[in-house]
DNA sequence: ATACAGTTGAAACTGATTATCAATTTAAAA
DNA sequence: TTTTAAATTGATAATCAGTTTCAACTGTAT
């Protein structure tokens, strides 16, 4: 959805928001990190490389605005923290997770084939299906 | 998968655990308000009627318990706190959740359906499905 | 009845996230 | 370019779900 931080200042102007060192960064190092899932420390962590006088709060803030934005995913790995992903495709649906219940190693899933499943849906409950979460958990090919 | 309060001394007692009047009623509750997603301090406010010395530490250690010896399952719905459920099935997959963005409501989804992307997983990624979790989002027949 | 391991409740603690607020900065207008 | 108002920031305190600690208590096997 997001090229880079150049629409980044016309998304934010959409809505009144300013571009600030602090978001650019941010978003830099979420771009820069592209499939990982980073957490809201691990994005601390890395943005005061670029920015040390940044605070943790501007951290959350930023990544919850993000979010709220579309620009990037919080996923939920059951870990005890938020993280966050970049939107490739901001129409698409939400990418499957495979997590390894031994190794922890998460594989992305590019194929959706949900169509049957939310078809149904739609059809026996009557539920306009928008976007979905689904994760799988099992071993991967190096633990089983 | 439990079929009442009978066979919860026997689950307990394989792993050397006890059977304690706390935990008795905690499944009690759970039993009578099965169809809901209670977290634990919805738990620890019914279970209190029934055991009212009952302390919150042991609501979070009992559900923790329960949710390990696949008793109940745990279930996030992105608002806080966790929530349990009862296992209905222990062989099968956990079922799908429908969340209306507008009213907050649950839907539970029975069909499971995900067999053939779940061959596909195995296929191209040689990932050893075992259980999954899937929240689809959107509309529900009231509020579309 | 005894013994002992498992369990409990209260309270302190933890760790992630949010709220507060004065000082600073952005972006648009003058 | 200066002015201005609203948005943003960093530090800090506060919150909130969940966990840990520990002395007192209880379930169960003998
Ligand atoms: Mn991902
Ligand atoms: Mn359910
Ligand atoms: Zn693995
Ligand atoms: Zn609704």
């Amino acid at each position: 959805m997001i090229d880079s931080i150049e629409n980044l200042k016309e998304i934010l102007k959409e809505k009144g928001y300013k571009l600030t060192p602090q978001r650019r960064a941010i978003l830099d190092t979420i771009i820069k990190n592209q499939g990982e899932h980073l957490s809201t420390e691990e994005v601390y962590d890395y943005v005061k490389k670029d920015c040390p006088e940044i605070g943790l709060a501007t951290v959350y803030r930023t990544l919850q605005l993000l979010d709220d934005l579309g620009v990037i995913t919080k996923i939920n790995l059951d870990d005890g923290c938020a993280r966050y992903e970049l939107n490739i495709n901001s129409e698409d649906h939400q990418h499957h997770h495979l997590i390894c219940s031994k190794c922890g190693n998460i594989l992305e899933v590019e194929v959706d084939l949900l169509e049957h499943l939310e078809n149904e849906i739609q059809k026996n409950y009557d539920f306009e299906v928008k976007d979905h979460k689904v994760k799988f958990f099992g071993l991967c090919s190096k633990c089983k």
